[in-house]
DNA sequence: TACTTATTGAAAATGATTTTCAGTAAGAAA
DNA sequence: TTTCTTACTGAAAATCATTTTCAATAAGTA
């Protein structure tokens, strides 16, 4: 499994595969850190200088589409993105270096229903992510 | 408590009273409903004409210094405000008409240092977010 | 190899938020 | 009360992120 996975999906999905695509992808593919659209600019302008901001806009765009990448909320901002994970993940983010860990296994069923009774909601999605220090800042 | 308690909060830490706060106050004190900068604007104008936006976006961040209101991430955009729950509590919102109702009573100990150990993380702090449809609009 | 049309980057437009600034008014002190 | 300092105001300009427009280019099918 590697970027080329993604040039794929883009390719089976009607989406062409160019220079400037592949640069994005290269970047972003099994990036453990959140990156907001300047970053990942900046990042696949070492590959491929003529690349634009407005083409990594778009590319990010198409990615989060296909479900291939995620965006991630943060207190600090809402703009980064990560590799999405498979199935139902939940996030895991350092504070200081803003690495990513997924996780899975949460069990909020006995709290949404109880929840669900309480206030008459009927609920249909959760989100839940951790904070804390990566092995390596703390 | 009435929404006297922030505009006493506010003159208690040095800062003064105005006739625009006290709008921006009215609207957002005990509003049910995540409100983004230029919803409170429209919705305090209507008590005090004269009100800037630029206004708003100060007293938000005033509120918001002094956790008497917080931000809301939601999939849509994470620029809007609530007043802030007592202690540690969590959301839940519907994602129809955007009222949101505060719940407590997660215990994700146990989650938390199973990850922990998984991970080598030392975890800090979690959000948890339930989204659905609240009684009147399901 | 030719040809259609999706994709590109640059520039302009948009929208949200922040900064600047000179006038105003809150509220402490007299 | 009145005075006086200075925090606060709204308008306009500046900034920053994101989106749209557009003519040139190149992907990839025919």
């Amino acid at each position: 499994m590697s970027s080329e996975t993604w040039l794929e999906q883009l390719h089976d999905n009607g989406y062409r595969v160019t220079a400037a695509r592949r640069a994005v992808v290269d970047v972003v593919y099994g990036n453990t850190h959140a990156l907001t659209p300047i970053e990942v600019y900046d990042q696949a302008r070492k590959k491929y200088r003529a690349l634009g901001l407005v083409t990594v806009y778009r590319t990010l765009e198409k990615l989060e589409e296909l479900h291939l990448i995620q965006r991630v909320h943060q207190p600090i901002g809402c703009q980064a993105f990560i590799s999405a994970g498979l199935g139902h993940q939940h996030l895991l983010l350092c504070k200081t270096c803003g690495q990513v860990e997924f996780f899975e296994g949460d069990d909020l069923d006995a709290l949404t229903k109880s929840i669900a009774r309480k206030t008459g909601y009927q609920i249909q999605e959760h989100w839940l992510q951790l904070f804390g220090l990566c092995a390596n800042c703390k």
